[in-house]
DNA sequence: ATGACGGTAGCATACCGA
């Protein structure tokens, strides 16, 4: 079973870098943040043609995530359960491959940072605390239920100083700041495994790169995207990589992709 | 403190991202 996540800043405006990288790696299942489009303007054809059956929970010009997927699949949750969200950041399926089933969820967590033309406006960043604290509550209620579980996507987090390249100039920030580190540090707390780290202890993994600065080039990256799995998932963890030269594609997204494997 | 890019809406420029 291989699961591709990325978050691909407007399905539209790269639907060609996505439709060359499918057809390359054939993932069974590929998860999308920020598709920016509703259902009316998402390229459905396309992607049918490529071979994926496509669930999306779609949002005009922002946000919106979706779930591409080789097998059948219906959806479990549309936005987390008992929290009310304006935006569309979670898409939850529940999907067979060889009898077995997998829940699935693409989801956006909030940058959380205040708007640049108001810096002391702190709305953003509740509500990032409040988006994460039901999204935990609701990973937790998930291992009750289910076995297998991969919980992936754009997590707007960084874990440890090895996961940013200025630390201390995002210390004090939305994304790294204490309180949202100790929320996503929860997840594996309760039992959740975060699958590049697990794999490699040591490596940066940065998954984004600022158009700005020729960070690319300089390398100046976050590792704000992720996945997670379910204990039965982690025994079954075969391989998880990024794909550092789909950032270099002409028409890049900011976010490059994150794939991983784990043994049907 | 601000804006670098790049996308969207909609047609000039504001909003959003991390």
């Amino acid at each position: 079973m291989k699961i591709a996540t990325l978050n691909i800043n407007s399905i539209n405006a790269r639907l060609p870098n996505l439709l060359k990288w499918l057809q390359q790696n054939n993932p069974d299942v590929m998860l999308l943040q920020e598709i920016k489009t509703e259902f009316d303007g998402f390229p459905l054809f396309d992607l049918q043609m490529a071979g994926y059956n496509c669930e999306i929970l779609g949002q005009k010009s922002y946000n919106g995530v979706a779930v591409l997927s080789r097998h059948p699949m219906q959806i479990s949750c549309k936005n987390l359960p008992c929290f009310s969200d304006e935006n569309a950041r979670y898409l939850e399926v529940m999907l067979t491959k060889n009898h077995r089933k997998y829940s699935v969820a693409s989801l956006y967590l909030p940058n959380g940072n205040p708007p640049y033309n108001n810096p002391t406006d702190t709305s953003r960043f509740t509500y990032k605390l409040q988006w994460m604290d039901n999204f935990l509550h609701h990973a937790e209620n998930m291992l009750l239920w289910h076995k297998n579980i991969v919980l992936a996507g754009d997590f707007n987090v960084m874990l440890t100083d090895n996961d940013v390249y200025n630390p201390d100039l995002f210390k004090g920030g939305a994304l790294y700041c204490k309180e949202v580190v100790n929320r996503l540090k929860q997840l594996t707390a309760m039992g959740y495994t975060d699958c590049f780290r697990t794999l490699y202890p040591s490596k940066t993994g940065y998954t984004f790169w600022d158009y700005t600065q020729n960070s690319f080039i300089n390398d100046l990256g976050l590792r704000i995207d992720y996945v997670f799995c379910s204990p039965c998932m982690a025994d079954k963890l075969q391989s998880c990589n990024i794909d550092r030269d789909f950032r270099s594609w002409e028409k890049s997204s900011d976010h490059t992709i994150l794939i991983t494997e784990f043994e049907d």
